[in-house]
DNA sequence: GTGGTCTAGACCACG
DNA sequence: GTGGTCTAGACCACA
């Protein structure tokens, strides 16, 4: 496992995706996990950089993309701090599981499964659903 | 919505993804639902490229990949054909159900859902699963 | 298999390599082998190109090249028959053999097999080279 | 000879066959024999394509296939590198060996050459097979 | 800078 | 007619 923790989060990189968009998924998890508390302060871009290996401009894209979300707020010359509104984190989540799942469905329609073969797939897969 | 019929197949292209890789993904869901039979011609690559109003090397690189995945044979001038494997059919149905499944379970997972939420939000969603 | 007899000759033919060169290749080994004898006739173009259910142009295209070759004889009116020089057949079997070795030895060291590991593979195939 | 080094790999290009498929075999060669080390970045495809005066798409299509077959991997901005797993490349090297091996032997079978007489031709050549 | 997608248009081999 | 290769050149996303 090629895992790295940083700041209270966990992070493990490979290539099959944009790395900003692994860096901004695995924040936003950790945000929407309860897993940093809100208000709390997560690394300066650079040392995440320096800590994942990663280029300080590919920090620095996840960083903007999780400011322009309301997940995170910057106060100038103090750092990005998690942002204080439960709210706001609560409906980022909903917002994010609902998206998961209308692709979800989508894919398997296109594929031609009817709803219970969705269901039987997953319970196979160790979930209960 | 943008919607072109072409040898049967229902195709509706946009820009969130490389082309080539939504008319593999229609064709592979025509062959996948039954939509077209086995052993059937798909449209000339030329035709199809007519059709989407894109270029016929788009069009190729989708038939090709379709060939690698052993969905299509191509005869020498005469065209492309779908497999007479109905067990070939089955089996990449099958992965990709799954892929989509374990993505979905990884992305619901990172959010910190549990799976008998995510079987909530799915059946508020109209699937009974 | 979907194998053919046409005229005491064995084709298997399939989408690998063009039509015409497996035509060639068959008939050129038939002759190579001894299964048809030398001044025999060969099924004429039409016929051939029903019995493999292959269009005629592609027979046509075959039989040129053997011609040019020198292992065959159009006799106007007649059809086509095999060469009756026993000499040429056994050089032109000696050549392709040749150019088979030299193609496989080239391919295997590029792939940095030295002499002794290809004949170990050999070995190892059954061939007891 | 119209030959090239880039990147420590040797090219000679020829149009006896598709171009994008010479230099596919000739940097898996290199990789195979070990010329270029695990881990090693190749030249980009801009550079390869200049060295090589052939067009970028064609030295890309290459490439592309490379990552498919696993023997190198890509990284987003920085470029094309060698797999550092040895056992992949260990097995592709022996699998293209075997096809060059089946694709000979059934050659020479089909030339109504005998396993002790394809011995002796490869003797001959100088391998001591 | 890197790889990746797409286009337009030429040319080839095969059937 | 079919698929396949190649080019030139534009444009994009990522690091």
């Amino acid at each position: 496992m090629n895992e790295v923790i940083v700041g209270g989060m966990r992070f493990a990189l490979d290539l099959s995706q944009p790395l900003y968009e692994q860096v901004l998924d695995q924040v936003r998890s950790s945000i929407a996990k309860g897993e940093i508390a809100l208000g709390e302060k997560i690394p300066s871009v650079r040392e995440m950089a320096q800590a994942l290996k990663i280029n300080p401009n590919t920090v620095m894209r996840a960083y903007q993309e999780l400011e322009r979300d309301g997940l995170t707020e910057t106060r100038r010359g103090q750092g990005t701090f998690i942002t204080t509104d439960a709210e706001k984190v609560r409906l980022i989540r909903y917002r994010l599981a609902e998206e998961a799942v209308d692709e979800f469905l989508a894919k398997l329609g296109s594929l031609g499964f009817t709803p219970s073969e969705v269901a039987a797939i997953l319970r196979s897969k160790g979930g209960e659903a």
